[in-house]
DNA sequence: CTGAAAGCGCTTACAG
DNA sequence: CTGAAAGCGCTTACAG
């Protein structure tokens, strides 16, 4: 069955009997035609089942009607999907009603990130970008203000040249854990960090080194590429040491499922020899045995939110910061007293 | 910094002193213009920096320039992550050369997916989407063909309408595992699958019967919705049943890493009372303890095979089916003989 | 409040 | 092989 041919705004003026120019009015809701016609243009447009043309539109008005996110993501570096899916759909729960579109995009490193963001800057593809994992001194941000491409910062508090951004507060956060831990007796507590050049990693580091000393207790991070391979290997080490750590915070789900199996492999039982908390909640934490205490936060609320912020900074050019609630600790069975 | 305006096609032209459609001819490798002056446009465009404009070109040649793919999942049933990430990533390797963009919409149900085809088509946002989960009637099917927007189905071998379709032959795996696990001496074998409504669930359920079947091995197969806890639960029952299974073959890694848990909660020692076997391989397979035997296969591979398919569909309207090799059985630590 | 017209940046028959 | 022109489906000043 061939596709029938789609109606335009040309149909629907003949139809109505009105100019094209009035039918686009009507159908943008903007002044120039009386509610009486637009309420008669509008209806014929329901007749004839029209739907804008995204490219036509595009076209004429110099907007792509789509954003974008580019996930820079080396093959092992797994593990960081359930964040990501959940920031999308997110993201697209905001979308959705705006009839704009979401371009995703998965590359190896940061150079092909911003090769993207020039073509799609170039070729008119995208009104604006979702920046993530933003470090510390990020070249991308620079790229994206001369290209004068509308980004939002996800995740990332801190100066990124002129850029709105959202996150939350993993420093009060981290300082949560540590005094659960204390409370909890544990005087020996390491942390196998992610990448650290993530400024989120850094503000972590930062965090736990300042409570662990505030509170009088030994600690060290390792650093690691997120992956679980560098997970399990972060905790064999640690859990080589004399004295060993009694606890042990991990900066994501993958590496602490790792962490949890490596632990076992040792013959170090969980929570009874070790603690272990995962940074980013998930279901892979609520099904493993034990199942990990973890620190909870609401992705998808985070995804709608930057959508938000991004959508109006590309129609309006401006956008303040927003701020999300700080993770929870949700505790389950990976923690307990340290052992004597 | 303002972002500088972008060269046209008319630029080109004027620098190149030709027409436009000449430079249109050369640009896009078309008959119609002297190797000479296509070198001497090419030359004049690469030093002005000229990129299509992918709107204006979709419009004049009413192409989008885009493929798309939606997700249907209610958000209960995470763990399919892995599956999509490396799936997008695979199609994104293909498409990036072709300067084809990816439209990615994750929705709740089949309904919402329908509806996301009809506005995606209405506004000619995609030349053409990629269909998951296929059911063995699926009302997607007759949907896009109606719209005549090229699809292709990834993962369905079976019939589906004029649909092309990507597959690898779930069925001659299912026979493999089973007769590991039968040379094992595993005479009780039963299964957690996925949702029976998606036709390679029904595949492996029949393949598995089958080969069961032959070998004289006691079997069952209880449907779950794919999601860890249900996953969880199915696993809790067949363990309670006498006699117990002494092996079991679960559809995604996230069920057989919830089952592995559920196991060890009722004391059965994986895998000295308990054999377990995971479809779709993972990060995860690798990383919990003990590690999961596994069937892998190369989903990347796959996402590139199912984007070649398509544009090939997309453009010139015909496309064979394609098979890809069947998922290799990776033995780990968590299948051994089976208990006296 | 309304209409006629130009223009967004390309592609593609159609003449030469 | 090449050029001039119409057209894709909208938006948006610009006159009335």
């Amino acid at each position: 069955m061939a596709p029938t041919k789609r109606p335009t705004i040309a149909d629907v003026a003949r139809s109505a009997g009105v100019s094209k120019g009035a039918v686009s009015y009507a159908l943008n809701g903007l002044p120039g035609v009386s509610e009486l016609t637009r309420a008669r243009i509008l209806g014929v447009a329901g007749d004839l089942g029209w739907q804008p043309s995204s490219v036509a539109r595009a076209l004429a008005a110099s907007r792509a009607g789509a954003v974008g996110l580019v996930i820079a993501r080396p093959a092992s570096t797994l593990g960081v999907e359930m964040f990501y899916m959940q920031l999308i759909s997110g993201i697209e729960a905001e979308l959705a009603g705006r009839s704009v579109a979401l371009l995703l995009q998965v590359v190896a490193d940061l150079d092909a990130e911003i090769e993207t963001y020039h073509r799609w800057s170039a070729q008119h593809r995208v009104d604006g970008v979702f920046l993530t994992d933003i470090r510390e001194v990020d070249p991308r941000v620079g790229v994206l203000e001369e290209l004068g491409l509308p980004a939002v910062v996800v995740g990332g508090k801190g100066r990124h040249g002129s850029l709105p951004r959202i996150w939350s507060d993993d420093a009060l956060a981290m300082g949560t854990v540590v005094r659960y831990l204390a409370a909890l007796d544990h005087r020996r507590i390491a942390r196998v960090a992610g990448r650290p050049d993530f400024l989120h990693t850094q503000i972590r580091t930062e965090a736990f080194h300042e409570v662990c000393a505030s509170l009088g207790i030994t600690e060290r991070t390792v650093a690691t590429d997120f992956s679980g391979d560098q997970g399990a290997d972060a905790t064999r080490a640690l859990l080589s040491r004399t004295p060993r750590p009694t606890a042990l915070v991990f900066d994501n789900d993958v590496m602490a499922v790792a962490g949890s199996a490596v632990a076992h492999e040792m013959g170090f039982a969980v929570p009874r020899d070790l603690s272990i908390v995962a940074w980013d909640d998930s279901v892979l934490c609520r099904l493993v045995h034990p199942p990990l205490t973890a620190l909870a936060r609401d992705i998808s609320a985070f995804g709608r939110h930057a959508a938000q912020l991004l959508l109006t900074r590309s129609v309006s050019g401006v956008a303040g910061d927003r701020e999300d609630p700080p993770p929870r600790l949700v505790p389950r069975g990976s923690t307990a007293v340290a052992p004597a």
